[in-house]
DNA sequence: CAAATAAGTAACTGTTTGGTTACTTGAATT
DNA sequence: AATTCAAGTAACCAAACAGTTACTTATTTG
C-alpha cells in the first residue's frame, strides 16, 4: 500500500483535475483519467470532493483566484494614465500566456453558457479590478491626458477581449492567417500592437 | 413506416448535428440525440455519413463555407478605405450575431487544438478575403488615408479577434462586468465602439 | 500497546455510448 | 405485377462511464 498523505493526495487530484478539465471540459474529462493522472484510487476523489461537479467547481474557483491575485497586484501598484494601460495589457498577455488552463476553462464556461460560473459567489467573479480600471480611465480624462468623449467601460471591455482572443483563438487564427500565432515572438508582437491600438485611441493628441 | 425522402433525411441529420455539435462539442454531442432531433433512425446517420467524426467534419465544413460566402460578398463590393473597414466590422458583427453555431464550433475547434480543422482542405480555411483586407489597408496607406507606419496584418488580426471575442466570451464577460452583453443593443454598442477604435488607429490625422 | 479512526484499495453496478446486425418495407424499373 | 434495390427499423453489443460497496491497512491517541 502507498504511503499515506492526504494533503499530497488532495493536491494531486486538483492538479490532475485542472489539467483534464482544461483539456477536455467538464463533460469530456473522465474521473478515471483524473485518478490515474493523480496516481490515486478513484474512491479518494469522491471521499475528498463529493462528486465530479464539485471537483470542477473547485478547479474553476482556483483559476479565478489566480487571475484575481494578478489583478490585485496590478491595482496595488497604483499606476495611472499611459503607464497603467501598458501595465494592464502586458499583465494580461503574460498571465494568459503562462496559464493556458485558465484560458481553456473560461472557454468551456462560455460554451456551457456560464452554468458553473453562476453557482460561484459573486465576490470572486465580479472582480473589483474592473471598476478600478474604469475609474483610472475617467481620471485620465479629467487630467486631460485621455480624450473626453471616450466610453471608459467600452475601452476596458475592448482591452480585455482583445487580449483574450489572441489566446482563445490561436489555432483557428493560425490556420486562417497561415502563421503560427502560438509562438512566443508572435504573442510579443500582438502585445506590442494591442498596446499601440488602445493608446492611440485613448490619448488626446495635440 | 415513415415516408421515404433521403434528401430531407440527410438535411435533417445535418441540421440536428450542427445544433448538437455547436451546443456540446464533438465529444459531448450524442449520436442518439442527433438521431432523435432529426427524427430519423440512428442507423441512417451511419448509412449517410459513415461515423460521428465524418458527420462532424461535414458540419465544420458547412459552417466555414457560410462564413466564406459572407466574406466573398464583402470582397465583391470592392469598397475601400474607411468604408471598407466599417463594412468589415459591421459584417462580422452581424454574421456572428446571427450564427451562434459558428461561434461555438470555432471555439470547440480551438479547444481541440484545431484537430479536425487540420483535416480540412486548406482552400476552404485559408480564406483569401484576409489577403484582400490586408492589401486594401496597404492601398489606404499608399493613398495617404491610413498611417504609413501601421502593420496591416496586425490590424486585420485585431479587427477579427475583437469582433469574435464579443461573442465567444459573452457569458464570462457579462458576469465580470455585471451587465448582459448578449443583448442586441449591447452588441450594437460594441460594434460602434470597435469601429471607432480601429478607425482612430488607422486614420492619418491632420 | 490496543482501540479508534482516517487513508487507501479492488471489484462491482447500472447506465450510457458509438457502432452493428439482421430484418422489413416502399418505390422505381422491367 | 414481379423483381430489385435503396430507405428505414428495432434490437442488440462491447466498451466506457460516474459513482458505490465492502474491505484492508497505516497512523494517531488515550
Amino acid at each position: 500500500m502507498k504511503e499515506r498523505n492526504p494533503q499530497k493526495s488532495k493536491l494531486a487530484i486538483l492538479t490532475a483535475a485542472e489539467f483534464e478539465f482544461a483539456e477536455k471540459g467538464f463533460f469530456g474529462a473522465r474521473v478515471d483519467e483524473i485518478a490515474a493522472k493523480a496516481d490515486i484510487n478513484k474512491r479518494m476523489i469522491y471521499a475528498y470532493f463529493g462528486d465530479k461537479e464539485s471537483l470542477y467547481t473547485q478547479v474553476l474557483l482556483h483559476n479565478y483566484s489566480k487571475m484575481e491575485q494578478v489583478e490585485n497586484r496590478l491595482v496595488k501598484e497604483n499606476s495611472s494614465g499611459v503607464k497603467l494601460i501598458k501595465n494592464i495589457i502586458s499583465t494580461y498577455f503574460d498571465f494568459l500566456y503562462n496559464n493556458p488552463s485558465f484560458v481553456n476553462i473560461l472557454m468551456w464556461e462560455n460554451l456551457n453558457k456560464g452554468y458553473y460560473l453562476k453557482q460561484l459567489e459573486n465576490q470572486v467573479i465580479e472582480r473589483k479590478s474592473i471598476k478600478h480600471f474604469i475609474a483610472a480611465i475617467e481620471q485620465g480624462k479629467a487630467d486631460g491626458i485621455f480624450k473626453s468623449e471616450i466610453d471608459s467601460l467600452q475601452i476596458v471591455l475592448s482591452m480585455i477581449t482583445t487580449c483574450f482572443a489572441n489566446f482563445s483563438n490561436q489555432y483557428t487564427l493560425s490556420k486562417l492567417f497561415g502563421t503560427d500565432l502560438t509562438q512566443k515572438d508572435a504573442i510579443e508582437s500582438r502585445k506590442q500592437h494591442t498596446t499601440e491600438l488602445i493608446l492611440s485611441y485613448l490619448i488626446k493628441e495635440n
